[in-house]
DNA sequence: CCAAAAGTGTTTGGATTACACCCATGA
DNA sequence: TCATGGGTGTAATCCAAACACTTTTGG
């Protein structure tokens, strides 16, 4: 409502959530379709109004936790800020918009109303959330490159084919094993975890195990160029 | 989504920009010092409450134009939101940050409030601005190397010494001619405008002018590794 | 002719891709 | 022993940093 004390009509501010996870093969966004109106029976990113005594991030989590159990969520981090007044039907409101993922190996329990969507092929998505969804997108692609952000679609031991695996899934094109593990391992970011895995019934040589050696995002891959003098990588 | 109906309290946002330029062999940021309490007589990034009719990126740009010639900012780019609840006293105040740049040839006339401070010797500045400023300063850092950013803090016209001088302001350290010449080239950032500058009183060969092929913001490094298979850069 | 500044040639090291080949297992 | 999938060796390519050397000017 609006407050007398203020020249401007009140903004509303709420948090939105694509959260991103490596499934059957394809990577996938949470949405849920909404009942009423505006938009009704299109599909939603998770989210809703910051309170008061909340940063975007802590709401976010908080919101997050009526969908899937927030600690099964990997990592979180600021996308972009979507803000044009007409971005949604009647009174303003600007969203902060997130990137979220979920490792590979956790299957949330979700609410009758949301579903894994793949992000190739979207259905008919309410106000501004496909553009959400595709910036959160191209922003993991863009990490998966130069930093360690792998750790948070990949459960906590997988072999180098399963994370070939989620990296092309995520990447959208096929990476090839033996270059993903010598990039990963000469980083630094991979170690074994001493254990192998059984073959399947067709046989084949037991695989190793991996770990990440850290969970949380680091850059990994800074300076690409113009490094400072002296400092050969 | 917002329901409009909901009674919580007002929250503000504002839009702050942190902009940079290379002045006098440094980097430095537009800071205001403040008249009135709160923080009075500290130093403030440039900014103001967003308007109703007017998205983020809208409102920064005309904002700023109370501070410096708009039309003399060469690029404008979402940084983050900050959003602590008690980052100002009183009311809460949401703030989208952004990283403009302003290239180093203009001298845009100031308010009398207003000066450019260098980045590494910041002084008292209010509220969260500090880091504000010091997260633009690391993005520009991080994009000098992976894209045509450059063209933001250059003249339109310039030599490759004057842009190593940019270049190496902007990172912090000494960057090589030679190299940086180089990496733009094969990256096909630069065209010689076939005219040639005069040599000082000291003599010396005079040296060929350049400009940037692109004046708008580009990736030109995407993809460092894990790159699609047959893409040989 | 010398100093100064700009520009080019070349070497070296490193990173990444691509691909051939070897290893360990089930049947 | 063979098919299968995992893992290692290695060559080819490309990039960038470093540095020596050449070019063009003013004095």
């Amino acid at each position: 409502m609006a407050d007398a004390t203020t020249a401007t009509a009140p903004i509303h501010h709420e948090v939105l959530a694509a959260v991103l996870q490596v499934r059957q093969g394809t990577l996938r966004v949470l949405l849920w379709q909404r009942a009423m109106e505006p938009h009704a029976h299109r599909w939603s990113l998770p989210g809703g109004l910051l309170r008061m005594d909340e940063d975007v991030e802590t709401s976010i989590r908080r919101q997050l936790a009526e969908k899937v159990d927030v600690r099964q969520v990997s990592h979180v981090e600021q996308l972009a800020v979507f803000s044009a007044p007409d971005r949604t039907p009647g009174a303003r409101v600007i969203a902060s918009a997130f990137l979220c993922l979920v490792p590979s190996h956790l299957d949330p329990e979700l609410p009758g109303d949301t579903e894994w969507h793949q992000l190739e092929s979207l259905p008919d998505t309410a106000f501004d959330h496909r553009a959400i969804a595709v910036r959160a997108r191209d922003r993991l692609r863009a990490k998966l490159s130069y930093t360690n952000i792998g750790f948070a679609l990949a459960p906590p031991a997988f072999t180098i084919s399963a994370l070939r695996e989620l990296y092309s899934a995520a990447l959208g094109y096929r990476v090839s094993a033996t270059n993903l593990q010598r990039v990963l391992s000469r980083r630094g970011l991979l170690e074994p975890t001493g254990r192998t895995t059984r073959p399947g019934r067709a046989g084949g040589r037991p695989a190793a195990e991996f770990r990440f050696a850290d969970a949380s995002m680091a850059v990994t891959d800074a300076f690409a160029v113009l490094k400072p003098p002296g400092q050969q990588r």
